[in-house]
DNA sequence: AGCTAATGTAGGCAGTGTCAACATGATTTG
DNA sequence: CAAATCATGTTGACACTGCCTACATTAGCT
């Protein structure tokens, strides 16, 4: 086997990784598939063999990042040891937290603008896929007697605000908050989440 | 006074708007210096006499709407007929939310990642008046009881996350939220913001 | 009236996304 | 096993972009 093979063998994969850590470095918007290209070491249109366009390779990142957002809080909920609807639905908050402040490469490309506009069906289905789950929490949690009275679709929204929406104002600094070590983040997360989903008494 | 004179009198206004009108109809990324001259009808770098750089623009376009998100809070505040905390908070969560879904372009460009990144000093001050002008209500209502042990810094975050995250998930259609009226809309506002800030008794 | 600074124009450069034509090699098939 | 086919990678080109420099026009001040 050669030392440079013609053809690289996984070129769709290691586009991926490469744009996510670019994206970390340098920004989302400092992403271009002919700097990928050539931190890879292919020709400057070999990407394109493997994403139609630049939009498509967004999507294909969101998507990515969608199907590891459910994963992290579907085992987030799996290893909060318990089975009370609360105790995981707070779980997957934190989980969902947590793993945007940690990805947020990928977490950049699941709120690009351009990426949901038009979206692809396989994005449009890792999107739902991560709906689902959260919503079937969301309504044990409601059989359970929280918010028993609003609306499913409401409550799927608020729920899913929270994190959301304190991820973008923490990545933005946009409230000015001081996270320096691990613990402190991980105590902001619990500390928001908290105040979505109390939790039943103090398990944990 | 001829019909087309050297000076455009008033190109940086322009600029803003024509950059906000592309913004809402084509999508944030396909936003280009070129193309707003072209359509403002001047050559193609009159642009670069009032913003350094691309980036400065979409700057200046966020400074711009965090001021109107700002005015959108007070005045929902102070036309809420109440001075209860509660009441005037919960106004300025809708007033917030309302601004977001109806100023898709500004709103677009508050939450720009390479805005963010080195932010310039007016858009710093600017964000910083927005999240003063909350952060003093949702003191008000700590004071009146409302989360009254959790750090104020948290409380904040939760309570701005929940429009941001909100206004994010809904123009992203990322659950499926159906809105086809204006009634519709302010409807579903006001079931989320309820969810923040629950009205002190149903006064409204 | 004349000077200066602000504002707008014209042209050019490097970088980008995307395409078409071609090269290489893996895979299937007769 | 040979050859045909298809996936993958390369090269060169085009239009477009952001941004820079040199120049043109005009507003505002003294």
């Amino acid at each position: 086997m050669p030392l440079t093979t013609y053809h690289h063998g996984n070129l769709s994969e290691a586009i991926l990784i490469k744009a996510a850590e670019i994206i970390d470095e340098q920004g989302i918007e400092a992403l271009s598939l002919r700097a990928i290209a050539r931190e890879i070491g292919v020709s400057h249109s070999a990407p394109n063999r493997h994403f139609a366009n630049k939009k498509a390779l967004l999507q294909a990142l969101a998507a990515k990042g969608w199907q590891e957002a459910r994963d992290a809080t579907l085992i987030a909920a799996d290893q909060c040891g318990s089975d009370n609807p609360h105790s995981r639905l707070n779980a997957m908050g934190r989980g969902y937290l947590r793993w945007a402040l940690n990805n947020r490469a990928l977490f950049r490309a699941i709120y690009h603008p351009d990426v949901s506009r038009q979206a692809s069906a396989k994005l449009r289905t890792a999107v739902e896929k991560f709906a689902d789950s959260v919503r079937r929490e969301i309504k044990a949690t409601q059989l359970d007697g929280r918010h028993a009275n609003v609306p499913l679709p409401v409550l799927t929204l608020f729920t899913n605000a929270v994190p959301t929406g304190a991820a973008m104002l923490i990545l933005d600094s946009i409230l000015g908050q001081t996270m320096s070590t691990e613990i402190e983040q991980e105590e902001l997360i619990a500390n928001i989440i908290d105040l979505i989903v109390p939790l039943p008494s103090s398990l944990t």
